[in-house]
DNA sequence: TATTGTTATACTCTATAACTATA
DNA sequence: TATAGTTATAGAGTATAACAATA
């Protein structure tokens, strides 16, 4: 764990210090900023609620608490995520088959239409986001960060195929 | 704005969708956490009071006002971030020469020594983030990055040389 | 006895609006 | 009258702990 650079270079307003690590704290805060908003503007869904319903799409008919646990969500928190959505008829509790407990939650028809629809925002926000890029600096930046990213999926306990921002922080070690 | 993929790929656990804005949003989101676990680990300090302590070191001796526009903190937070930094000795209010309304915010020289070992552990978190690299790719990504944060700083109103995570969202048009 | 969903409570963070002392 | 700093109050978001129904 070597220092790359010398620890203290001056900032300047208008300068970041050449970092990846400050780059990409930065590009991916604004860059889930601009998702939030396009998200919000074209069919009202908050990053979360499309995160949950981009799982629900691929592993649907699963308890609250199994959802909540790959998003990381607690089960309390659980309810309301479901309960907002089911409010706008895009998901809803059926029966569990194999636990009278648990719901069974699902993608509805209008669940699947708005999906689509937020897919379509959140491709906008691609493109926007790589306007600065030629074409094939785009495909080399998209296989760096798929490096960093697999390389992190190896090492921690990161969640899998999820889009943060709807994934909760790990648990503070708090010393 | 063309979309450059179609609406709704499949997303498997243990995938993530090609997308750079996916990818910088996961990794930022991740890359902040680490930053902020090894600067409390290493130097009892939050995102922000390391955010505000880099402006200090290039742009102390103002008001707690201008400092806080810059961060896009409002007056009434910098009050209760001012204070911490000053309980810990790293900062201090001392009469501005210009207005008695105001204090000028500076940093003392533990707030330096502070700030230099909290850099030392920023760069830490860079070495560990650009581990997966090879050196030539790391500098290729380095490119990359700066050219859409060079990008976005000449296109919007983002805040100049400040690292995210302490700098406070833009107010939602909340339409 | 353990677990699913739910609720109740407290706590943290933030926003809004006042207040004081200077300008 | 406006501004710098501060404080007070309320609101949103979250965590912790309890609860009823079922396993």
């Amino acid at each position: 764990m070597t220092t790359p650079r010398p620890p203290h270079p001056p900032v300047r307003p208008g300068e970041l210090p050449p970092s990846v690590a400050f780059l990409l704290s930065r590009l991916g805060y604004e860059v889930s900023r601009d998702m939030g908003r396009a998200l919000h503007d074209a069919v009202d869904l908050e990053l979360r609620q499309f995160g949950l319903l981009r799982l629900l799409a691929d592993a649907g008919g699963r308890s609250q608490r199994a959802l909540g646990e790959t998003l990381r969500i607690p089960p309390n928190r659980m309810v309301a995520l479901v309960d907002d959505l089911e409010g706008k008829g895009l998901v809803e509790r059926r029966i569990h088959p194999d636990d009278r407990r648990a719901y069974a939650v699902s993608l509805t028809e209008a669940g699947s239409a708005t999906l689509a629809r937020a897919y379509q925002a959140a491709f906008a926000v691609e493109a926007d986001t790589c306007g600065p890029l030629e074409p094939a600096e785009r495909t080399r930046l998209l296989d760096l960060l798929g490096k960093l990213a697999t390389a992190r999926m190896e090492r921690d306990d990161a969640v899998p195929g999820v889009h943060p921002g709807l994934v909760e922080p790990e648990p503070e070690p708090e010393s």
